[in-house]
DNA sequence: AAATATATCTTGCAATACAAGATAGTGGTG
DNA sequence: CACCACTATCTTGTATTGCAAGATATATTT
């Protein structure tokens, strides 16, 4: 226990999902849009195998472009299947959020 | 993806801390507790290992008491090292979730 | 005796964040 | 040209942890 780390298993996915649709957005700039919204930085061993991860389940599909500046990006872009699964990750976010805060603030159901 | 386990991962601990704080509780009973606060319900599993491995990190502390039916419960009690822990939870959690709020709602910061 | 409910523990599995290292292209500096 | 820095992605291996399945033990009820 004692790190932030553990806490992102199963989160880390929706949160990528959710940048991804706002538009077309490649691994190397994802991981600074994340930071912007207030995690700290990660590593390229999270982030790479995560989107491959989505890439082979369907949730998103993603295409080669060159670069201005260094090798080819990968874009991603959200299939239909990961705008389901972003719909369902922000439900079952929702319901543990509040169900870790009503244990945190004692209110029973 | 697509189920609430992972996402369970490095807060179930936390909940636990946080029961228990409100006083002495076995484990079968805390199982309960955590239905009514909204979990759904968690194997043995899950919960026997966890307070086995918070009793060996020193976070809580154990007795045994008889029971009035069936065998002897297991008692666990908030060290103080156990408390400092939940307040490093608390923390966490608080900071964690308003960054994935961040997110979802694409609020920069 | 047998079944049921209470109560805990152990073993093994699956999922996933992450560190560390490899690879590659582009541009600038000495 | 050789070297470095920055951009950009991938691979391998490790640690943690939730959970299913099964074993064990006691008390009450049928």
């Amino acid at each position: 226990m004692a790190d932030t780390t553990q806490m992102l298993k199963g989160i880390l996915d929706g949160c990528l999902l959710s940048i991804i649709k706002d538009g077309e957005i490649y691994g190397y700039e994802l991981a600074a849009r994340l930071e912007s919204y207030g995690f700290t930085s990660f590593s390229e061993g999270t982030i790479y195998p995560l989107l491959l991860r989505m890439q082979k389940e369907g949730l998103v599909s993603a295409t080669l472009r060159k670069s201005t500046a260094g090798p080819k990006r990968k874009y991603y872009s959200l299939t239909e299947k990961g705008e389901g699964e972003l719909e369902s990750f922000i439900k079952r976010w929702g319901q543990l959020s509040a169900t870790v805060n009503n244990v945190l603030n004692k209110r029973e159901m």
